[in-house]
DNA sequence: GAGCACTGC
């Protein structure tokens, strides 16, 4: 290695974009509270920034702390300026994510995830520890960064104003790619924006002819996609190609189809390069062995050219050096929530314009490149947004608005979100929250909301798990709610052979708690593989999911820590129960799940009691499947929408653990909490609820009519859009196949 | 009778 090379990275960053900038940043951040940099990747402003700030003397009364929106770039961000700063990391440079805290009382410069800061704000509202905080990634509007952004705006934004424990001025500084910046300086008071200018290559993008506005629900793209990567392999000149697809199984077909029709290349006369001799196909998607994954980033031997074959995953997460060729599909999955059936739906959609720029832009970070999307102009025009819709404005708030209460916000309607949130949205978790007795009757915190915002968990497992502890059999919930809150343990590979093999596995194991609840299984995978000798091995012979499974006992491991403080509390819950275990078991559970209820309809239906009556599915990996017993009440874990609605992680109940439940999922109505949100309800108002409510108790709201109301209503009124679309796309498939 | 993208506490 040449003297020039080892050198500290330090010297290279004066030749960075941001360095004759230094001296007016630090002023325009002195000047005031709230300051929007802007500037493209390689600019340098998430390596630089904090070092300025911190050249500058702005940490004599406080850290200055950097948020990220993933854990590996708030890590690798750390360690690069540690290095730069020269000194150790963990000392004045660290970095905080979950499970991994890398910061001293010496730390002056902190990067960490925006869950962390979040987590922190929680504990100290006037984030007094703090003299700067940088959000940097906010283009990307991750649900936490986004909810950063309002509270530090609420906190923050009158400078006059004492706010609580801080005896210094904080300052915020906005980091984010160019897009839409004059919106987020509108939203921070009109705060002063700086430019920054990247360091990036040209891409040149082109149009294809295959995906037109009306082929958006099908799949032919696939072979498109596989089309366009061939045709660059054979008449562009040599450097590495990055396809995008959605999913795992898209991938692998798309894999087998390249393999198959590259063997038939004569490198003699097919290629225009002819110092290119192979195509090496990777695929790559996150539930992808790490070992895998590695090999992705290997350069591949000469003369050969690497075909990567990707899901979202590498437009972000990860970055392949090389990268000169982009094949772009123009969709992505994308996980929506449903409010009109109350329920998370996966889908596939087309990506917004600021993605597809996102995704050629990885063709260009070491050179020039080019970017070939299968997709029209017309396409790009008409079928795809300008940007992706924020994550706050798709998925369930019930957490986040938990968050919010308990931090004193009441009026959650009105909290000052960049991009608002449906109201109903909002509302749906205002009665959620009601429904689990984290808030009152009032909008108000209860005892217990103040106890399920401690948990990194969904509300609904929190108080089954807080149930069980107040019972006093945490030791059952503990792991469960751990295992529920990972990505799926059960491996299903792809060929039919060792699929047989899996499923079998997966049964034994579902027998050995009596298969009768999806439930238990999760706690005997999770003891078995515990108290293994072998535990890797185990999972092995299992086919279930080591690394699922490892962070599984980390999640456990930190839900004991969190339950142990919190039952020191004097107030903590405590109830008694006789009766035994497997029973228990399945009460604690309810408590948390009695919103996802389900009654036997006809034959192997069952209805939900949501209120939105839809007709469900037992999933056929649950081991409640082939049972033949007749099951009548069950409560699930989640919804699978597919080819029809699934429900997945089944237990079977007996109605009189949820009879007094349920009535409280038809109590509330959607006028009613919204004024509750608004706090505009005086006291006459509630007099006048109180007594309507009083009168509905008095009608005793049968459960039973409820489910006899929804057994009537057709069943294709209650079935989502989603379903709809998906029998669309395979008729056409269908079609498709038959011409 | 089986269609799970990606993050994060």
């Amino acid at each position: 290695m040449s003297e020039t090379s080892r050198k500290p990275k330090y010297s290279d960053s004066k030749h960075l974009p941001i360095y004759r900038y230094k001296a007016k940043l630090i002023q325009a951040v002195e000047e005031s509270t709230f300051l929007v940099v802007t500037g493209e990747t390689g600019s340098g402003k998430t390596t630089q920034l904090p070092q300025y700030l911190y050249e500058a003397g702005f940490s004599r009364n406080g850290k200055i702390g950097v948020t990220q929106p993933r854990r590996v770039a708030a890590i690798t961000v750390a360690q690069r300026v540690a290095q730069e700063m020269d000194c150790t990391l963990g000392k004045e440079v660290g970095y905080q994510v979950r499970f991994d805290d890398c910061t001293c009382q010496d730390t002056v410069v902190k990067y960490m995830t925006d869950g962390c800061l979040l987590r922190e704000v929680l504990a100290d509202p006037g984030l007094s520890q703090y003299s700067v905080i940088i959000l940097d990634e906010v283009h990307e509007r991750s649900l936490n960064t986004d909810i950063l952004l309002g509270l530090l705006k609420n906190n923050f934004s009158n400078p006059s104003k004492a706010t609580k424990g801080r005896s210094f001025p904080l300052k915020v500084v906005v980091m984010s790619a160019t897009l839409e910046t004059d919106k987020l300086s509108a939203f921070l008071s009109c705060c002063p924006v700086f430019a920054i200018p990247g360091r990036v290559f040209p891409v040149e993008c082109t149009f294809g002819s295959a995906v037109k506005p009306k082929d958006v629900e099908s799949t032919a793209y696939v072979k498109e996609v596989v089309k366009v990567a061939l045709d660059v392999h054979t008449s562009e000149l040599a450097g590495d190609i990055l396809v995008f697809l959605t999913g795992q199984s898209e991938i692998e077909r798309a894999c087998d189809l390249l393999f198959e029709k590259a063997e038939s290349i004569d490198y003699r006369y097919d290629v225009l390069d002819q110092t290119v001799e192979g195509l090496l196909i990777l695929p790559l998607y996150g539930s992808m062995p790490t070992d895998q994954q590695r090999r992705i980033f290997q350069p591949p031997p000469p003369g050969i050219r690497k075909c990567v074959v990707a899901t979202n995953i590498a437009a972000t997460s990860l970055t392949i050096n090389g990268i000169k060729y982009i094949v772009d599909s123009g969709f992505v999955k994308q996980l929506n929530h449903n409010s009109r059936v109350g329920m998370d739906v996966l889908e596939v959609v087309p990506i917004s314009k600021s993605e597809a720029e996102q995704r050629a832009g990885r063709a260009g970070r070491t050179s020039s490149g080019k970017c070939f999307r299968i997709y029209t102009k017309e396409f790009w025009e008409k079928c795809m947004p300008e940007y992706t819709v924020p994550e706050i404005q798709r998925t369930s708030l019930t957490a986040v608005i938990l968050t919010l209460k308990c931090l004193g916000i009441h009026d959650v309607i009105r909290f000052p979100y960049l991009d608002r949130p449906e109201e109903r949205f909002i509302l749906e978790a205002l009665k959620q929250l009601y429904q689990f007795d984290a808030i009152d009757r009032r909008g108000r915190v209860t005892k217990l909301g103040e106890l399920m915002v401690e948990f990194p968990l969904h509300p609904g497992l929190t108080r089954a798990l807080l149930k069980a502890a107040s019972v006093g059999c945490e030791e059952l919930l503990l792991p469960v709610a751990a295992m529920l809150s990972v990505e799926n343990i059960f491996i299903r590979p792809g060929d039919p052979d060792n699929q047989k093999e899996a499923d079998k596995k997966h049964r034994a194991l579902a027998a050995k708690t009596g298969g009768m609840n999806d439930f238990a299984t999760l706690l005997s995978v999770f003891q078995s593989c515990k108290s293994s000798d072998r535990p890797s091995s185990w999972c092995k012979d299992n086919w279930i999911h080591w690394r699922a499974l490892k962070s599984a006992f980390s999640v456990e491991t930190q839900l004991r820590e969190i339950l142990l403080r919190l039952q020191q509390r004097k107030d903590f819950p405590v109830e008694t129960f006789d009766g035994n275990k497997s029973e228990l078991f399945r009460r604690c559970l309810c408590a948390g799940y009695f919103t996802n209820v389900a009654r036997s309809s006809v034959g192997k239906v069952f209805c939900t009691m949501d209120g939105h009556g839809s007709m469900v599915h037992i999933h056929p990996s649950s081991s409640l499947f082939e049972q033949e017993v007749d099951l009548n009440w069950v409560i699930f874990h989640d919804v699978l929408v597919t080819s029809r609605i699934y429900i997945r992680t089944v237990c079977p109940i007996r109605y009189e653990w949820v009879k007094d439940l349920l009535p409280k999922l038809h109590e509330v109505d959607v006028y009613e909490l919204s004024s509750v949100a608004r706090e505009e309800v005086t006291d006459e108002e509630m007099m006048k609820w109180e007594t309507r409510e009083a009168a509905k108790r008095q009608q005793e709201v049968s459960t039973v009519d409820v489910v006899k109301k929804l057994e009537r209503r057709n069943d294709e009124t209650s079935v989502s859009d989603a379903r709809a679309r998906y029998l669309q796309r395979k008729q056409q498939r269908q079609q498709n196949k038959a011409l």
